[in-house]
DNA sequence: TAGATTGTTAATCGATTAACAATC
DNA sequence: TAGATTGTTAATCGATTAACAATC
């Protein structure tokens, strides 16, 4: 299977979200532009990303919806689990702690660290939170392999060459750091500060 | 001036950081080279980035940091202010609230909006909180023009109509939800599940 | 000058768009 | 069949890479 990019995995996302919601009305099929106005692209697009998913529309008939869903959840969603952790249980820790619960399948926030001693030990929402000193021990045997770091940016690396020495494989970066990691590490920044400016710098040039 | 993408503007921002860090250690020239390893790009490309934004190096000599500094914040910063807002203060509005002031520049977040009387009328991190009922009335007369959308996917689509309505251009978008605007608008959508979803997708890909 | 840099140019790669033929 | 859809193909566009000439 070729190659996704953020942008693919972001329009199935939506794709899916909008077939269960037609599903939902007890609709069985469903055409490409329709599915198109609903997520905002071009009819082209859509049937690109279906067929990129190995989905077979009907020539006037359309895309069967389960089938379509099921196509679909099998590229986004994995077959087996992904364990998280999130480290850095500040306000931004706490609040994707509390969004992300029921919000995914197949990824299980398994564990939260923090310093500071009054968070370890909690449960928050219905994430063990440890001392970020057990950091090695708790990755290895919980087996987590994706790390949401929500930490502040002096130690932002440290914690970095910690989380891919303990098998550590994809991360989802919140500090401004530009982390330095092995080749087989997945990075993915998401800067507020930076998607703010771009938008800041758009709305001038569109002026 | 050519479009900028979301990569160069967010490569720039980390340049800006990197040269911020050198000058305070006293250093006049930096070779793009040098640049490159700590921002983790090649050294063409940060040639090419800072072509792009007017900056000239010299042979043998590099680039004068003070003059590139110049020249990034030109772009990158607004030469006037922008005014924000951010609507619903939930775990995660909250939080952002919290996280931003102090790291932007000409960027100003001038209110929050919520349902919630608890949260209405006071002072949260320094700025102030009004019910969403007067957002017609707040943002026309703090001339926010970019908005920061944090509330519940349900109201998303009715909130970004009534934002667009009164002016705003601007959009950063948290919800999961593919928001109609017209095409002056410009929206930029952040979803930590789609994220999480892609890392995964990547981590599976490159076992 | 020699060496290491810079800016420039053409080539590559990926994703998107547009035009077309095939299908029910 | 006719009409509206689908899949396919070639063309376009943007960004990145690689190779080169120019500069201090």
């Amino acid at each position: 299977m070729a190659k996704k990019t953020h942008m693919v995995i972001c329009r199935l996302s939506r794709y899916l979200s909008i077939l269960q919601i037609q599903r939902a009305e007890d609709k069985k099929y469903l055409f490409s532009h329709i599915l198109a106005s609903l997520a905002h692209v071009t009819p082209a697009q859509v049937r690109r990303d279906l067929m990129m998913v190995g989905a077979n529309g009907i020539p006037a008939r359309g895309y069967e919806i389960a089938n379509l869903v099921r196509h679909i959840e099998k590229v986004l969603y994995a077959s087996h689990e992904h364990r998280l952790a999130l480290v850095g249980v500040g306000n931004l820790g706490r609040a994707i702690l509390s969004y992300l619960p029921g919000r995914m399948t197949n990824l299980v926030l398994a564990a939260a660290f923090d310093t500071n001693p009054s968070k370890t030990g909690k449960l928050l929402h219905g994430v063990r939170c440890f001392s970020l000193d057990r950091l090695d021990e708790i990755v290895k045997r919980e087996a987590i392999d994706i790390a949401i770091l929500t930490v502040p940016a002096a130690v932002a690396q440290d914690v970095t060459d910690r989380l891919v020495q303990n098998g550590i494989r994809g991360l989802l970066n919140f500090t401004a750091v530009a982390l330095r990691v092995p080749r087989k590490i997945h990075v993915e920044d998401l800067d507020v500060v930076v998607s703010l400016e771009k938008i800041a710098y758009l709305v001038r040039e569109k002026a």
